[in-house]
DNA sequence: CTTGCCTCTATAGTCACTGTAGACTGTAGA
DNA sequence: TCTACAGTCTACAGTGACTATAGAGGCAAG
């Protein structure tokens, strides 16, 4: 259980030393000890915060959640309907995107079917790219993020 | 036919002015004619690049792929396959990120439907997030992007 | 002529990192 | 002990695809 420099929990947890540092600036990762020439030393307790960062980041929380998430784990006798809440937010959010994904595969398969080759002049995947009326309903909101 | 100013490009297309002249920077949209005292002006032509700008990103293309399709526009007796590539590629990256989702999705579902409320402490959701390894098959890749 | 919106340029901010520069530290082999 | 060389430090710039802001000037209606 001796401390460990950031090199080796980056390794352990999977995150980039950069990217330790960033959440560390960001306040997501807390301060951590220091050797007397000043490098960060880390117990166990990091390579567990970090896990569970990069997990609910994988899983695409967003970082507002993930920190609502960490603050929460302070709270143990917190009612769990917080934590609960979150997550079913992020899981509303992904089927929201697999919606629109599904869509983007529609209309992209038929375009590509659509086409019978030959030159770009009449291509029907241009066509189809030029004419946004013939296409997705109304589906204005850009898709962003994952 | 009169030439428009930026604000009404803008609505036309559906784009933002701020947009528009971001693209115009990145080379995406060449500079238009200019009035007497500075203010763009924009014609038919315009609208139209600029509404095939915005239906390619809507679909998910990125935005190197957008040039390219932009390109081959200017060679409408280049083959078209060029196009479909592209497309195809376009379906293949939303097809990814469709499964990933999916994986995110499920693993979501999985852990709301564990919890069964109480406190924060014993909270399967946090548990869930606290371990990696009873999760998502090695699916290191990050999401990104849409 | 004034009001109020439109447009201009240039610059900085966003998110979640990643990369770089230049200096210092720690360790393993010769 | 000397020498490589990998690891670490800080601080700052860069990414993509925009968005926002500041401060100045333009244009049309009342």
């Amino acid at each position: 259980m001796k401390p460990m420099t950031i090199g080796r929990l980056s390794k352990a947890a999977g995150v980039k030393v950069t990217t330790i540092r960033y959440y560390e600036s960001i306040g997501l990762m807390g301060e951590p000890d220091r050797s007397e020439s000043g490098q960060r030393l880390y117990g166990n307790d990091a390579t567990q915060r970090l896990s569970f960062i990069r997990h609910a980041r994988d899983l695409g929380f967003p970082m507002d959640a993930v920190r609502s998430l960490i603050q929460l784990q302070t709270e143990p006798n917190h009612d769990c309907s917080a934590v609960d809440s979150i997550a079913r937010q992020q899981l509303a959010d992904v089927r929201k995107r697999l919606n629109q994904l599904e869509a983007l595969e529609a209309e992209l398969k038929r375009m590509i079917a659509s086409c019978e080759g030959g030159k770009v002049d009449n291509c029907r995947v241009m066509a189809a790219l030029n004419d946004h009326n013939e296409c997705l309903n109304d589906q204005h909101e850009r898709i962003h993020a994952m």
